[in-house]
DNA sequence: TAACACTGGTTCGAATATCGAACCACGAAG
DNA sequence: CTTCGTGGTTCGATATTCGAACCAGTGTTA
């Protein structure tokens, strides 16, 4: 595939935009890049020019331009969010008095797509856009654990080089995947945060590849083990529901691992 | 200011894209842009190949990567919305029992940056990231009327050539916004939306100058001119909260206006 | 059937936009 | 006053981009 330099570059620079550094002074962003000052300069300038990176007029450094909002709204529309899936995460949150999440793979990581708070003060409440492993926590472990076996073992390899605490041996993990992927559902406490418990169901499209998955979140004191089990039917309520707008809307996740994995 | 080419390029591929129209074909984009399709061709292929653009696999039509949304939400983060500013606008929300709107200048024009609906069954209800000129609505008018004189000529001449049903004359609109200004709220009814009616507060940074709106939203059967009036102590209980911390969060749009305006 | 008009994708040499060492101007710290 | 940091700029050598012309495929028309 025939890809552009400069482009390439100019996308490097704001893939180094997070929400852990979500702004950059101009030789720090070049240093971290290893790229030469001038040229993130001329990117940068470039980006200034058609809105997408503002410069912060007081501490001179380069912030993300609200343009990023804009097009993320496409994105939101395009997948029909607002408009099909929102409601009926809206339903389980009221259904269930926890909030609701929404988990998708991308590029062999998993991310909250989009979140329903529940309307008690005390919440499951993180930020939509976060990516983590797909080894932890049990929206990420149900969507791994129907994912083909090759992609799996890549994964789990991973996160036992990274010394990642919720794999014990390669093989237990594998046990685990397989049991979980046989009860159709999962339970965990306190995995990705602390005092945080999460019952997850995995979502597939029309040709049964997974795609993602819907959680109810919350406090691991309210939401206990027998709880998650008086939970799970309203989860199961909505499950092909979702999996039908999902399939309906182009969902390019599944693409992208396949990808991946042919490279 | 020295600047890329081919980022500027790959930047007018990525403006192509709107909720209106959010996928595309190769050679239609490429015609519609003015540009050679190979051209076209290689800076999507880098965009793919970075995750910020995806090929729907069934129709071959390239649309705007999950990543937009990544970035959308750093910017949110960045902004403070869901941690400050969403929790004021729910406030009003449930005491109104109407939809709360927030919006900025960007540009010369209205965006939309956040809408907190209210639960009424029957309730204003639109996408964030709309943009649309500052003539029309309160909550744009209420903008414009705080914009320096000469922003605001350049925006009803705008107007008047696009025929734009909301000036009279131009000095009968200049009149009205002078109103607007000493009034400091406005209400409108079937201005922007079809039985659609709204108040609206200006807001501003510590300088006094204007950044944006906010704004109660309804159905014109219930928002009434007496309701509004009713309405506006809320909003303005809120107003000096408001203003301070949009003046804490580094907000790009005052510049932008300011830069437009000396080119 | 063949000819046509589309689509997305690719090649390669000529043309040109990019790169980066070296350069300002400024400010803070020693 | 020197040093080191910041953001910003210049210009010629050179690596990258450009685009006419090219596939291969598909759906339409005659």
């Amino acid at each position: 595939m025939l890809s552009s330099k400069t482009v390439s570059k100019a996308l490097s620079i704001l893939d180094a935009f997070t929400a852990e550094k979500p702004s950059w002074g101009l030789r720090d962003l070049a240093r971290y890049l290893d790229m030469s000052h001038t040229i993130v300069h001329r990117i940068l300038s470039t980006f200034e020019e058609k809105g997408y990176i503002v410069q912060n007029t007081e501490t001179n450094k380069y912030e993300l331009g609200i343009k990023f909002m804009e097009l993320g709204n496409v994105v939101e529309e395009n997948l029909k969010i607002s408009e099909m899936i929102q409601p009926i995460m809206k339903r389980i949150a009221l259904g269930t008095g926890e909030s609701v999440v929404l988990t998708i793979v991308d590029n062999e990581e998993g991310l909250y797509l989009k979140i329903v708070e529940s309307e008690k003060s005390v919440r499951f409440s993180e930020s939509v856009g976060k990516r983590s492993p797909l080894y932890i926590g049990a929206s990420h472990k149900v969507i791994l654990a129907h994912l083909p076996p090759d992609i799996q073992n890549k994964i789990i390899d991973h996160g036992i080089e990274n010394k990642a605490r919720q794999i014990d041996t390669k093989e237990s993990f594998q046990v685990l995947l397989e049991f979980i992927k046989k009860q159709g559902w999962f339970y965990t406490s306190s995995e990705t945060f602390e005092e945080v418990a999460a019952v997850s169901i995995p979502l597939f499209d029309k040709k049964n590849n997974i795609l993602g998955s819907l959680s109810v979140a919350g406090p691991d004191y309210r939401l206990t083990d027998e709880q998650a089990k008086k939970i799970l039917p309203i989860l199961k309520e909505y499950q092909e529901n979702m999996n039908f707008i999902l399939s309906k809307v182009f969902f390019p996740s599944r693409r992208n691992y396949l990808m991946n994995n042919l490279s």
